[in-house]
DNA sequence: CCTCCTCTAGAGTGATCGCTCTACTCGATG
DNA sequence: CATCGAGTAGAGCGATCACTCTAGAGGAGG
């Protein structure tokens, strides 16, 4: 074995929670895709179901944004970046068989009701890929304000696109959110 | 009883898919909620699980769509009409203490790689919207095309913004994604 | 009155849920 | 070399899962 059995636990739970959610990915399940022993799973999570949820949670979080933050800076302009984004996870979805979208959207929708811990570790993620992209944006020049704006805009209109793409099996939602995204941008640039 | 125990299941199970999912309603709770034997649940929905699911999914789209639209016909304006409804759909959402978003995205992301009949329902959903929506941008003198990018455009920056907002408990992401709807109309129509 | 059918009613099915428990392996430390 | 904790290993716990089954209530038609 190359990886370490959290890690391997850590991963296949992220790769579950893409596709089956919270409540519909199993840790019996879990453990055997891992090839994991399921005493594993309570010595390095003894808080349970709900102590790896959350640290997939972050852990997905955190690399999808270092993931679309490259796929954004990217680009010879933002507008470029910000295309490449879309176009980016539109590419990835048909690759996937409109599986891989968003990490944390379903389980996000899942524990918004459910689990006070877990609904914070949603939150964390989300406020970290608006600061970063806020970020980018300021540094292009754009006020804070309006950064802030476009950042919770593009990221809603992701997601909301994500809804859409996976549902119907088609990436025409992503292209419209995308020229939306920078519709807006072009907006607060003007 | 006043309603019959069919419609009392429906509207239970509606009620529940909202805020715990698909694969986190139980149908032993259903039932229960409902005041309904669970006898009844296979009497009426003899396909199970996925029956009653498809029928509850079909039906809330249905009454959301309803509801928005009449919300959107509301203002004096197309823009009113427009803003009204992110604006009413965070009204509902402080009230409901941040529960009762879209009706029926959670599942949707939950079966959207899980139940190809459940998918499909989802996806009349959401078309029927699209189609709804197309047709009061068109009625409004914009055009075919450019109507159904506003359609697809309006929905997912609605259901990208509930998931930050039921995530975050706050309206911003909602009056964010209204603003950039609103804009996108202005340019359609400019 | 009897039959038939729709619907109500809920006990009981095997399977799976998250989780606990004990036992064992193994490298590090005294 | 004995000891000890970290990590591996999996059987077994009560609870709950979706679902099946039989039984009876109650109105309609002959």
């Amino acid at each position: 074995m190359e990886t370490s059995t959290k890690d391997r636990i850590l991963d296949t739970t992220a790769a579950m929670f893409r596709r089956y959610g919270y409540t519909g990915t199993g840790l019996k399940q879990v453990v055997q895709r891992a090839n994991a022993p399921f005493g594993s799973l309570y010595h390095h999570f003894p808080g349970g179901k709900e102590e790896l949820g959350g640290e997939v949670i972050r852990r997905s979080g955190k690399m999808y944004e270092d993931l679309v933050m490259a796929i954004f800076a990217s680009g010879a302009t933002l507008e470029e970046g910000l295309a490449n984004v879309f176009s980016g996870a539109a590419a990835v979805l048909r690759e996937t068989d409109y599986a891989d979208a968003c990490p944390i959207a379903t389980v996000a929708l899942e524990v918004a009701s459910t689990s006070e811990p877990l609904r914070k570790a949603t939150v964390e993620v989300f406020d970290g890929w608006i600061v970063a992209a806020t970020l980018r944006f300021v540094t292009a020049g754009i006020s804070e304000t309006k950064a802030r704006d476009l950042a919770i805009g593009m990221i809603a209109a992701l997601e909301g696109a994500f809804v859409l793409a996976r549902a119907t099996r088609s990436t025409e939602a992503l292209e419209v959110a995308g020229k939306m995204s920078l519709l807006a941008l072009e907006a607060a640039r003007g």
